[in-house]
DNA sequence: GATGAATGAGCGTTCATTCAT
DNA sequence: AATGAATGAACGCTCATTCAT
């Protein structure tokens, strides 16, 4: 006899689930741990049995995201070609991996702009991407100045983020909803413009 | 009989910049209105009693930033010439005055990822920018698509603002201080060449 | 117009009172901060905005006996003449502080059976003591060996101290309260005998 | 299949001798079962399982001393012969017992001193020596007054007892280590002294 | 204007205990 | 006999806010 139809989810994840929802949307500290139970619709204490504190549970959150960010762009930094079609294809990885995980996101942006507590463990997450950029232009762009890599990896990854955090304060001013289909594939057509537009210039 | 001759800085305004250091340096859920009175030097009752709620208080940290954001920008949005003058003079503007003002990337970062509460405050800091690029752009932009102006807003606007909220994080894998004359002075050149490639582009 | 006939104490000194009571009871640790602000009739807030730990709050209720402890054995402690009598006299103001603070026996035996945390606090309340006898004692007795002053120390703060801790437990066996009158004035000769006893031997 | 000829300590006494030390190391309120079960390499609802409440755990231990107690002192409660030998006797053997259970006299006096909750275990576990002592002194001693027996039990207990429980508090202000084979043996001279030099005032 | 005192609600965390397996 | 999961109550402590002076 079926005990239940809905299969009751595995309950630590549930927990880390119910985490990342609720600090997602008001931030670490204004999240309570009474919150994160509630959503997840298990005992307060039970939150503490798993994971030993809320810091130790932020940590599983971001660490999650980490796993996955690190599979989500995996084909993109393995693949071969010339340096056009990589960019290309981890922008497009990249995209994905944020449209797939709407939450990280301003996760990533509320930790790093809360105080150098989380710095550590937002490093963590930013790191591969930040050496892969480096790698992979390589020669095509000066080892310093206003053209080296570096620069790229700032405006590059604050225009993909940026993106998504300020989706909702723009939605006002905006013609429409900035996270729809047609509105997100629009931004990757801009995203993929600006690629060209700078190897172009950088040729 | 004159207490002192030096005027004693105005109470308000001390809250208020303590305000301003305290939410910039740990986010407004973890600033308690006890530090921000502590590092007034002033009784925790006096914050309320010229600021009626922590809410309202940030408020007014808020407002003082889009006084001084309009101030530092005027002269900018006013100029004539041509539309790549006015994109760099707009850009050295914006440069400077977070250059005088560095706690503000990181507040609006953190208020537009600390969940929709504060989202209305941020807009009204944000709305002059957002028309101000529409205008200038024009006719040199389609009115939507991937290279509407909306797109370029957020572009600049995230390649400034992230420059400064990653700054501490990124010090790690940079190979000096982002924060310091020479990495700013990079930082701006960068965001000059990608003004001229991005017209360049567009003509 | 009087406001009310209980003249209302000084609240810190109320909490303090009440900590000392409750604690006295039960223990430090079975005593909940809770219970001892419902005792003095304040917020439990309250206790942190006026001591500002529950550790602390112990310290400030040690100290306080610290200092009573003081005033009650200065005078014995001043006193010239034979050794005799300012062991007598030293004995007396003993019973005397014991009696008129009831809740200072338990209170440091609990601490020191409750494990080293404590100990530091307990050894100044103590050391004073400790100090007098071995200078009373003097030449009366070896340096060291088993008739050293800090043996006679042991002995004589034991026999006064454990018998109002086990005062309680002894009721049943005992043939009367041994802590009502008659019956502290037969342990107060019990000790006045032990002194004489001691000193006879040691003649 | 045999998975070890060791014959495993059996869990029930495993988890009395965890408890005991814990309760022992930091106090009855300060010990937490999961405390205990950690130290007994067990699972924490085991400990119910065998003890069915944390009172009833503290009964046992209890009742392993008050077994022991009685055991250890049998011989000496037996012997004959004049009153100053059996008292020596009795005092070697209770020197003997807490010599070989240094955690007794603290749990006891942390008991003692704990509420009144507790008193009646422990009244369990003092009779037996006091009705000793009521017995041996017999006609030696007034049946009341401040010679009476009850007056010597507790100045003889407390000399024992409070040496042990004090140890540690008066390390810095000894010389030495009071808990020191060297220390301990003019302990128990001090206390023949004491035995013998009370007989002989009393006679 | 400015302060110390006071409060109720909530925080993260630990507790002894129970229960299904 | 033994375990991991689960829970409600309580813990010490901090919070924004109020109020009398």
């Amino acid at each position: 006899m079926a005990r239940s139809m809905a299969p009751k989810q595995d309950t630590a994840a549930r927990i880390l689930e119910a985490a990342d929802e609720v600090i997602g949307e008001v931030g670490y500290d204004a999240a309570s741990v009474a919150d994160i139970a509630a959503r997840a619709q298990v005992n307060k204490a039970l939150v503490f049995y798993y994971f030993n504190s809320k810091p130790e549970l932020l940590e599983r959150v971001l660490e999650r995201y980490y796993t996955a960010h690190a599979e989500a762009l995996a084909a993109a930094v393995a693949s071969t070609g010339s340096l056009r079609d990589r960019l290309h294809n981890m922008m497009d990885a990249y995209m994905d991996f944020i449209a797939a995980n709407r939450r990280y996101p301003r996760l990533v942006q509320h930790l790093v702009s809360s105080g150098d507590v989380h710095h550590v463990l937002i490093q963590r997450n930013l790191r591969p991407l930040f050496e892969w950029i480096t790698n992979a232009l390589g020669d095509a762009v000066p080892a310093s100045g206003h053209l080296a890599a570096r620069q790229f990896f700032v405006t590059f990854s604050g225009a993909v983020i940026n993106y998504f955090t300020y989706a909702p304060v723009l939605e006002n001013m905006w013609g429409e909803d900035p996270l729809s289909d047609h509105s997100l594939a629009e931004r990757r057509a801009h995203l993929h413009w600006m690629v060209d537009t700078f190897l172009d210039a950088l040729a």
